[in-house]
Order: C-alpha cells, then sequence, then structure tokens
DNA sequence: GCGACCACCTGATGGC
DNA sequence: TGCCATCAGGTGGTCG
C-alpha cells in the first residue's frame, strides 16, 4: 500500500514524465472517487490545463494545473489509500481492468488512474486551498523533515494514552507512515507497538525517532515496498520489500535473536512484532 | 476531547 | 471443484 516513500516515488516518475504536457480530456468511469465535485465540473474545470508541477504532503500527490488566467489555476489532491495506482500510458493495448480514470494528454499519451479497491480520493481545490484541504490541514511533520523535531515528537507522545503504533498511523504527530514503515520503525528502535505513547521513555522516543528517520529515508531510496499491490507509475515494482525486518515476515526468525516473529493485530491492524527484542 | 471501532471495497486465501 | 467466510488496510465518521 502506498505510503510515503512509495507516493513520493510516483511524484518522481510524474515530474520526470507529466512536467508541461496537457490534459485534453478526461474519462471518469467511477465518480465516486471524485470528493468535491461533480464528474462532469472535474471535466471542464481541469481539461484543458498544463501540468506545472506535481509536490507531495505525506501521503497525498499534489498536481497543480496552470491556466492562461493567472486566478483560476488549480490544484489536484490525489489520495491512493491502499490500492491507487497512477500509470504513464504509452499505448492502449492492454487496460488495467481497475481503470478508473483517464486523462488523455496532449503528448498523445494516458495517465491512468487505477485502483482496484475503489478507495482511492480526488479532490479539486483553487490554488492555495490546498493546505486547508480536510486530512491535509491536521497532518504533522515530515519525518525526513527538519520540522520533524525530537523534543515536540516526544512531547506528544507524553499527551497520549494511545497505542505507539495507533500515534504513528494517526499522522498528526508525524505524517507519511502506515502499516508497513510503522511496523519497521518500532521494531528497529525495540518498542513493543502496544506500548502508550505516554509510557515511552525518552530514549526510546530518541531511537524511534531517528528509527522513523530511517526506515523513511530508506524506503524513499529503494523506491517503496511492493508487497502485494504496489507499482510505480512505470509498473515497476520497488524495492524496500528485500529489506523488510518484521513486516510480513509472522513465524519467521527475527534476524536480531532467531526468535519466531509474531502477528498481533494492534490499532485495528494485523501488526508483526518480535516479543523478545520488542518491549 | 479522546480513544475504540466500523464502513468502505475487491481479490486472495483457507476451510469444508 | 466450488462455495463461503475471513483477511488485508487508510481514512473519516460514529459512538461511548
Amino acid at each position: 500500500m502506498p505510503e510515503l516513500p512509495e507516493v513520493e516515488t510516483v511524484r518522481k516518475n510524474l515530474t520526470n514524465e507529466l512536467l508541461d504536457d496537457k490534459i485534453e480530456n478526461i474519462e471518469i468511469y467511477f465518480s465516486k472517487m471524485l470528493q468535491n465535485t461533480t464528474p462532469k465540473a472535474f471535466v471542464d474545470l481541469v481539461s484543458n490545463r498544463v501540468i506545472e508541477h506535481i509536490g507531495r504532503i505525506g501521503k497525498y500527490l499534489i498536481i497543480y494545473l496552470g491556466s492562461l488566467q493567472e486566478d483560476t489555476k488549480k490544484v489536484l489532491i490525489i489520495h491512493l489509500r491502499m490500492t491507487g495506482r497512477l500509470l504513464v500510458i504509452n499505448d492502449n493495448t492492454k487496460v488495467d481492468k481497475h481503470l478508473r480514470c483517464r486523462f488523455f494528454l496532449k503528448s498523445g499519451r494516458y495517465l491512468d488512474f487505477c485502483d482496484q479497491r475503489k478507495f482511492a480520493t480526488m479532490a479539486l481545490v483553487n490554488k492555495g486551498e490546498e493546505f486547508k484541504w480536510k486530512g491535509i490541514a491536521l497532518l504533522g511533520p515530515e519525518p525526513i523533515s527538519d520540522d520533524f523535531e525530537l523534543t515536540t515528537f516526544y512531547k506528544g507522545l507524553k499527551k497520549s494514552k494511545k497505542s505507539i503504533k495507533a500515534i504513528l498511523l494517526d499522522q498528526k504527530l508525524v505524517c507519511g507512515l502506515g502499516n508497513i514503515y510503522s511496523d519497521e520503525a518500532l521494531f528497529r528502535a525495540g518498542i513493543h507497538p502496544q506500548k502508550a505513547g505516554e509510557e515511552i521513555s525518552q530514549q526510546e522516543a530518541k531511537q524511534l525517532f531517528s528509527s522513523i528517520k530511517k526506515v523513511i529515508s530508506e524506503g524513499i531510496k529503494e523506491r517503496g515496498t511492493t508487497f502485494s499491490d504496489y507499482r510505480d507509475s512505470y509498473g515497476n515494482k520497488g524495492g524496500f520489500q528485500e529489506l523488510l525486518q518484521v513486516y510480513g515476515r509472522a513465524r519467521e526468525l527475527c534476524f536480531i535473536c532467531k526468535n519466531p516473529l509474531e502477528k498481533i493485530r494492534v490499532a485495528n491492524r494485523g501488526t508483526t512484532i518480535c516479543p523478545k527484542c520488542q518491549k
């Protein structure tokens, strides 16, 4: 499922391919993915706009669309959720069976938005309003940015009775982590995912802070993790799955202590831990 | 206000 | 072989 490293990989791919290309038309096959507009209005407002810039906030992909009229620039906010994919298509010989929306580009290519489970979303706002969009407005700092500070992180943990895993998935204290990277970060920090935030020591917070930065940086470097569904914009798999130490390895042996890993449920999510290494 | 839980959704998998 | 139940998970909404 796309977390920060996967979305960042897609952003880089799309930037390489689509910058300055023009969206000439759009066909929408699943209108429920549009959060704040009708299909007709969406097509009217997005068609004939140039892709000026592609950014990212947490797991949200932000596509800036230019216009001849400076005051009507639009921003497309996309969340891939679990199975969303944005694919640059050069020919129409093989259409994905989960195609939900197709952008027809001036270059003759298509940008296909595919989503097996129909959870992915798109919203269209005026430029400048993207940071106020629900879901984005309350996001915490990016783990690889200077805004992510140990002191603030530790204070945030101490305020919460929630499990540390629930806190990491919540996106408010730090954004971009999902099930895979939170399990990996907690294992590397030696922290049990069910431990309450308020019970995390300063030393544990420091270890977790470092491991979050490390797994996210490694994930970006490896172009994300492909566990089942994720593909980048060229249809390629990521590489971080080769570096996973716990996620998806239940019943296999821990690389550190050689005891079997266990799968438990924390924050309503399947969670893989080493019961010996994580306290 | 906070935390826990559920719905959304489809494909894969396991059990019978 | 075929059917059915369960599981996977990010986010927003609801409930206590």
